[in-house]
DNA sequence: CCAATCACG
DNA sequence: ACGTACGTGATTGGT
């Protein structure tokens, strides 16, 4: 039996719009709707396995309904825009996979797919119509089946309706359906119906009349009243009703023969537009089904070579040329050991696999010969490149790199198209090969995954299946590095971005790389002694909780923990959450009276973060040489500022006494000190530059206690008099004006009224009065241009500004706002960094940078050097900005980091 | 693989 | 009538 399976565009459409978060691109192309809808089609097509498929929209955007508006019967709101722009583009995607999209003037998509139902089931087929609007179960039969998803959470459910369905659901036959709607009216379609009668009445008549004229013939039987008297005066209205409310199953439709015919939808068209919209979901439904061929047929071209006159001709041949530009891909798995590399000057790519006589030293050697060279290699990672180069020298060569820097040892001209690709847009998860090719060439090239599937790129470099496959992978890396760096460097220069990425992001890389090869001493014994004693305490704490609860449970689950708190032992005020009650510690806290186990849970949770996290996380990272080296991300944040893993040092503890203890463990090598210095607040002196705002500049010049003078502004109190809590209250102003103010936040933070929060925000404002037009002016250029962009010049997009959802444009604004101020104290830590680390090296000391902790930075300084280095991180540090207020530092020496800072 | 929690700036 | 502070990463539990 062949099966029919037909959608509802415009409400599957809107049904997805709905379901899902409001999804963008990296272009700020809203694509939410797209993904929803071929995602529900593809699950459809999945679960009905049709063998003809098609989909009908209106011609003009209809109107819709949504729950939100219910309050609203009768006025339908317009298509949202958003949702809007994504119909032509759900439609184009639908051509690109071959389905029919079927529209007809005049006609309704309603129409179109009853009459489709119809001549489907006179051939013989079985037919199923998806749609999220009831009306269409007027057309149920014992072969046309309407299917109706349902979002309920944990997922869609469908409610399939045969003819039987309907009748068993409403009570009425599909037909007779058309008969209720007619007699209860729909005023969002304009049907009138009768006054008075609702869905029980109308309901009620048609399944005992069985139409409406059959209730009309049978009037006089019917218990007299004001609803009868209605039916029999607006009976015109009542048959005009139905009519409106009749789909037609007759609109003319010529369909060319065999279109419906369902084929291979994932299509190399399609493949494209799903790159396009950044529908990464989708992407590995295209990729097992269309074969390995992309449009771009480079592969065939590139060359694999593993013979010492194989590579020596690619190098001599490059030297003859002249060329100074390679695009380069080291490839190595786990044990940093080098497996090969692709190295690409256009036109000629190779890989030179080290199997035979190739070794990773003598790649790695022949690499950062040419580098000295004056070649300029562009790497996707070049500080990693580094890193695996480091590996492989001999100690004289590793105490060289150690002591003069990665830059003079290694790469002096290298570059890395990764971190320029992540200026043009940071907000991106991901800077890869086949991602920056589709964008900036327009080609499009096999992924990671199409190349290796599930495996991982270690395991793949160990499998000598899939040899082809890691050349290929990298010879694109190689070949997209070459061909596309100088387009992205070329789009930079256009927004502005130069001077950011030639002497901030390009230093910092080398910068970076020697802070992460230096790393920082850990004190095991102190690690693990401490790691004891938390042991101990969570061990009691432990069986305290037990014995309270009057049971064992576990203690790290919020779920079991909501249920033993509020449920078993029946504590009140317990807050819900979409999955059940809140157990976070603020929660928590507000409740550590009622009960003395909330306290233990409390010192619990603490206790136990200290240990998996710090205690137990750090000793698993300490290296062999007792030194702890942390990954510094260069293209993870959206604002600037650098991130680090594996593990993180920038959130050490330190602001409760027992977690700071951790930094004890941290310590200076022999004949060194730890100097720590952090910029005094450098967001504030950031926005009172950026907003101009003399008061705010006063306060600054004047040396104030920032918070306290501004405690005075807001709360009308003269400086001397202001109270710890105006200061403290005052405190959370200011940082709420750096997260992009509302009233309602702030409150939360200092517990007080959203009204009196509101006040203390306009009294910030009429303080300091160019700041509100400062932030003002941030989100209507932010509007305006689609993103923001600090002192420097660094954006960030921000689509979120022209969404029509109002808490997404809500965050929108509150990013426009952080962003500049967040984004350029990043810029600026990060021109420190570089320029305390350059001096350090240009000086001939041996100190040495070790970690950036957003506003702080830490040095490894010999004693011997000491004056000299503290001199040089306070001038580098106070002088990385002009602004109209001097940044200003505190620093402080000490043996160990707790000592430090 | 995601949500909740909590560490930092 | 919505339901919120900005930016990160690691761990844990649960699907």
């Amino acid at each position: 039996m062949s099966k029919l399976l037909l959608i509802d565009g415009h409400s599957i459409a809107n049904r997805a719009f709905y379901g899902l978060p409001d999804l963008t691109n990296s272009q700020g192309e809203h694509t939410g709707a797209i993904f929803g809808f071929i995602n529900m089609m593809l699950k459809f097509i999945d679960d009905e396995q049709p063998d003809n498929f098609a989909v009908a929209f209106d011609v003009h955007a209809p109107t819709f309904r949504h729950k939100m508006f219910e309050a609203y019967k009768g006025t339908r709101k317009p298509m949202v825009p958003e949702l809007k722009e994504q119909i032509p583009r759900i439609q184009e995607m639908l051509r690109a996979m071959g389905v029919p999209v079927i529209t007809m003037e005049g006609w309704e998509a309603d129409d179109i797919l009853g009459t489709l139902a119809r001549i489907g089931e006179e051939k013989g087929f079985d037919v199923t119509i998806v749609s999220g609007d009831r009306d269409l179960l007027q057309l149920a039969t014992e072969k046309v089946k309407i299917s109706i998803p349902k979002t309920k959470k944990g997922g869609t459910e469908i409610e399939n309706y045969f003819a039987a369905d309907v009748k068993e659901a409403y009570g009425v036959t599909p037909k007779q359906f058309i008969d209720v709607k007619a007699l209860q009216g729909d005023t969002s379609d304009n049907i009138p119906g009768v006054e008075g009668i609702g869905p029980k009445t109308a309901q009620t008549w048609i399944a005992q009349y069985g139409s409406i004229e059959e209730c009309h013939a049978h009037v006089d039987e019917m218990k007299k009243g004001k609803v009868v008297q209605n039916f029999i005066d607006q009976w015109d209205i009542a048959v005009l009703s139905k009519e409106l409310a009749t789909i037609n199953v007759n609109a003319p439709i010529e369909l060319e023969e065999g279109c419906t015919k369902l084929e291979n939808l994932f299509t190399e068209e399609a493949y494209l537009l799903c790159k396009r919209y950044e529908l990464k979901k989708l992407l590995p439904r295209f990729e097992a089904s269309t074969t390995t061929k992309v449009q771009d047929n480079r592969a065939e071209t590139f060359k694999r070579i593993y013979d010492f006159t194989d590579v020596e001709d690619f190098f001599a041949e490059l030297k003859k040329s002249g060329k100074d530009f390679v695009g380069a891909s080291i490839m190595a798995g786990e044990d940093k050991r080098i497996k090969g590399a692709a190295l690409s000057v256009g036109d000629s790519t190779v890989y030179v696999d080290c199997a035979g006589f190739i070794t990773p030293d003598y790649l790695g050697h022949k690499l950062m010969e040419i580098s000295k060279a004056g070649v300029k290699l562009c790497f996707w990672d070049l500080k990693n490149a580094m890193h695996l180069l480091y590996e492989l020298m001999s100690d004289d060569e590793k105490q060289a790199i150690l002591t003069n820097g990665g830059k003079a040892e290694i790469f002096p001209t290298a570059v890395d198209v990764a971190v320029a690709a992540y200026l043009l847009n940071p907000t991106k998860n991901a800077y890869t090969a086949d991602d920056v090719a589709s964008e900036m060439l327009g080609i499009i090239i096999p992924a990671q995954a199409d190349l290796f599937g599930k495996t991982k790129l270690n395991a793949a470099l160990e499998d000598d299946n899939l040899l082809e496959a890691v050349t290929t992978y990298a010879c694109y890396n190689a070949y997209v590095a070459f061909a596309a760096f100088e387009k992205v460097i070329a789009q930079i220069k256009e927004e502005g971005m130069l001077d950011i990425y030639e002497n901030i992001e390009m230093p910092l890389v080398y910068t970076l790389f020697d802070m992460e090869l230096q790393g920082i001493a850990m004190d095991k014994e102190a690690l693990a002694e401490y790691g004891n004693r938390l042991s101990v305490r969570i061990n009691e704490l432990e069986q305290s909780i037990y014995s309270q609860a009057g049971e064992e449970f576990n203690i790290n689950s919020p779920k079991q923990l909501g249920v033993i708190l509020f449920e078993r032992m029946g504590i009140e005020g317990g807050k819900k959450t979409k999955t059940g009650y809140s157990t976070a510690a603020d929660v928590l806290e507000e409740l550590s009276a009622t009960n003395p186990i909330i306290c233990d849970i409390l010192e619990y949770r603490q206790l136990a973060k200290l240990k998996s996290t710090y205690a137990d996380g750090l000793a698993a990272c300490v290296d062999s040489d007792g030194r702890i080296r942390s990954t510094f991300m260069q293209t993870v944040t959206a604002t600037g500022r650098i991130s680090s893993t594996e593990p993180n040092l920038q959130n050490i503890p330190i602001r409760m006494e027992l977690g700071r203890e951790i930094r004890k463990v941290f310590y200076p090598k022999d004949g060194c000190i730890f100097l720590d210095a952090d910029y005094s607040q450098i967001e504030l002196r950031v926005l009172a530059h950026m907003s101009g705002d003399e008061n705010l500049i006063g306060a600054f010049k004047a040396g104030q206690d920032i918070h306290r003078s501004t405690a005075s502004l807001v709360f009308n109190t003269p400086f001397d008099e202001v109270t710890d809590l105006q200061r403290r209250r005052a405190k959370a102003v200011n940082f709420g004006i750096v997260y992009g103010i509302s009233a309602f936040g702030l409150a939360k933070d200092i517990g007080v009224g959203r009204k009196e929060a509101q006040e203390y925000i306009d009294n910030y404002f009429v303080a300091y009065p160019k700041m509100h037009e400062f932030l003002e002016g941030l989100k209507s250029d932010g509007k305006e241009k689609g993103y923001v962009t600090t002192m420097y010049g660094r954006r960030r997009p921000i689509p979120e500004l022209s969404s029509s959802n109002f808490m997404t444009r809500q965050f929108g604004e509150r990013v426009a706002m952080n962003s500049p101020i967040q984004g350029t104290a990043a810029d600026i830590i990060k021109i420190a960094m570089v320029n305390v680390h350059d001096r350090l090296l240009k000086e001939g000391l041996k100190s040495k940078l070790l970690l950036q902790v957003h506003d702080e930075l830490l040095v490894e300084a010999l004693e011997s050097e000491r004056i000299q280095v503290e001199k040089l991180i306070a001038e580098e540090m106070e002088n990385a900005a002009k602004l109209a207020v001097n940044l200003e530092i505190d620093m402080n020496a000490g043996k160990t980091w707790a000592e430090a800072h």
